[in-house]
DNA sequence: AGGATGATGGACT
DNA sequence: GTCCATCATCCTA
């Protein structure tokens, strides 16, 4: 099965078919790819707890892209979070990146980190090692040339799912999904 | 026009 | 574990 189409899914059975995919950003000079490993997802104008769920803004715009487009926001003033649009194009769910593993490019991570651990097990570390900002937003990541690409990996052998971190809504969907043998698991 | 509010991370105790 | 920097966005008035 495509990636492409395991992208069409409504959020909640998307989101753990991406864990195991591989991010590579060749946003930099040199490449850093990273290894999936915990995602969460947001089902649009049906969810509290998303950016869609007012319906399509000026920020959230690429969540209703076609399935595939990046969707980056500033987190906090200070960090960025990238997500990736899912399910059929006007729909606003998404699927965010929490976290994973450097796999490649493990220098040019570290340096872009400022630190030789912790490289992209969160949402804003995973960007900053891939170089992400929120000039990205709205590009797409399944397109052969593209800078930032979604590529297929090996699924985990086992993924747990609990609630989503650092909402205030909807806290009861068990919508954010670890491969259990994840270094990223956080409690 | 202004204020409240985060899908966080890092420093510090 | 606790505290808080920092700012774009969106909602309310």
């Amino acid at each position: 099965m495509s990636l492409a189409s395991q992208l069409i899914q409504p959020p909640e059975v998307s989101a753990p078919r991406l864990l195991g995919t591989v991010l590579v950003s060749e946003l930099g000079s040199s490449p850093v790819t990273v290894k999936i490993s915990e995602v969460e997802a947001y089902r649009g104008e049906d969810d509290p707890a998303s950016h869609a769920f007012r319906g399509r803004t000026g920020r959230n715009g690429s969540m209703f892209e076609v399935p595939g487009t990046l969707y980056v926001y500033r987190s906090y003033g200070v960090h960025w979070c990238a997500n990736v649009a899912v399910g059929p194009k006007g729909t606003g769910w998404a699927i965010l990146f929490r976290g994973g593993d450097v796999i490649d490019g493990m220098a040019t991570a570290r340096s872009r980190r400022g630190r030789d651990d912790h490289l992209a097990n969160g949402p804003g570390k995973l960007c900053q090692a891939l170089g992400i900002d929120g000039s990205h937003d709205g590009i797409n990541l399944l397109e052969a040339g593209s800078p930032l690409r979604l590529e297929p990996g090996t699924p985990p052998q086992m993924v747990m799912a609990t609630p989503r971190v650092g909402i205030t809504k909807a806290q009861d969907l068990p919508w954010r999904f670890v491969a259990a043998t994840s270094s990223a698991n956080r409690s």
